[in-house]
DNA sequence: TCATACTTTAAACAATCATTTAACATTCTA
DNA sequence: TAGAATGTTAAATGATTGTTTAAAGTATGA
């Protein structure tokens, strides 16, 4: 596990690890420099500040986390088993990363600042076509017709929701972490089915 | 507004907004004193600690949540009636608190306390004998068959996550307060439909 | 009215915070 | 190998944190 890593990649994987666990607020620059393993004075020489460590954390997780959907986006797939595919790889990589959503939701929504603008992705993201490729499906009729918003809320919301609930859920219904995580898997097929049954209905 | 409130009632108030807008380790003993227009040493003096305070907020942010459902439940609609009904007023109950979501998901995660066990309102919530409700109709093939924990899942993923991601889907869509409401109460109507039909299939 | 209890205050407390300083160590380069 | 550049450290800085103290103000009741 101890790799030999420069002491700017240690500083900043301790930092992503921290600050996804327990936000901004919820920790401190000696607690990032022990678990980087180094003075917390580097902290600040190789970052100019705890906010400037944070801005690049920010950045760097909402980059891993856009990636691993553009692959789907890209792909020639049917929209429909696109929308499957999405699904399946939000639940496997948030069950990599499953402070990942709340980090998101908490922390972006705390600062104005657009971070999606100067995203390295975002280009990528508009070459998929993906949102002419959904106009489409609706004229045909092939999907339903929702606006953006709610199509970007439907599926975040049965996707994200679950893995930010766990801590919740697991204290209500004393479960374990296993345990849990099999009722995730579970609720992912649920979730599945519901959704491309509303969104795809001459489907089901 | 200015109503002649008790000196403790007022921390109490001023504590809940803060506390819901900003998290416990968001805000300072210092900010919802002024908020409370007191001195910070009151603050201690009435509740012994910031953290007793906290603890105090959350009961009762608590209560009022749970309190709103209650009544749907106890009544005796039919289950599809009630799921409708339920979620209606959920998306109500939350268009006038829409900070509690965020705030029960991150700083009930943080706590290993189960604040719902000591919920002045357990007892009757178990009165309303819901979970036979829902096992019966699983049974007699009226509703699905989903477990309990995917249940509530499904139901607090679509009305929670709307309002928890508020900022950042603002953010990114560019929208105003206003027109972000009105996308939400057209999602309230899909999320209805989506719900119902997935988990009663013989009524749609 | 005066003593007692309750309420409120300003000020101080020690701990901890992010950040800076200045000195020491290492590496690079010429 | 000398000297400059870079990397790292312990220690200090000043601001802010939650909490406490001690004194002042206010009510109450005999």
């Amino acid at each position: 596990m101890e790799r030999d890593l420069s002491t700017e990649t240690k500083i900043k994987e301790a930092a992503i690890r921290i600050f996804t666990a327990k936000g901004f607020n919820g920790c401190t620059s000696r607690e990032i420099a022990k678990e980087a393993g180094i003075n917390v004075a580097l902290l600040n020489y190789y970052f100019k500040s705890k906010g400037q460590l944070f801005d690049i954390v920010i950045a760097s997780v909402l980059n891993d986390f856009t990636f691993s959907l553009i692959d789907v986006l890209k792909s020639n797939m049917s929209l429909v088993n696109k929308a499957r595919i999405l699904i399946e790889k939000e639940y496997d990589f948030l069950s990599k990363h499953p402070e990942i959503p709340s980090f998101i939701i908490n922390e972006l929504g705390k600062k104005d600042k657009n971070y999606f603008e100067c995203l390295d992705i975002a280009d990528e993201f508009l070459q998929t076509k993906i949102f002419q490729e959904v106009i489409e499906a609706q004229a045909s009729g092939e999907m339903r017709k929702v606006d953006l918003v709610s199509l970007m809320l439907l599926i975040m919301s049965n996707c994200h929701f679950p893995f930010m609930a766990k801590p919740m859920i697991k204290t209500i219904h004393s479960l374990e972490d296993d345990q849990y995580n099999e009722h995730l898997m579970v609720h992912k097929q649920y979730v599945t089915e519901m959704l491309i049954n509303y969104l795809f209905p001459k489907n089901s």
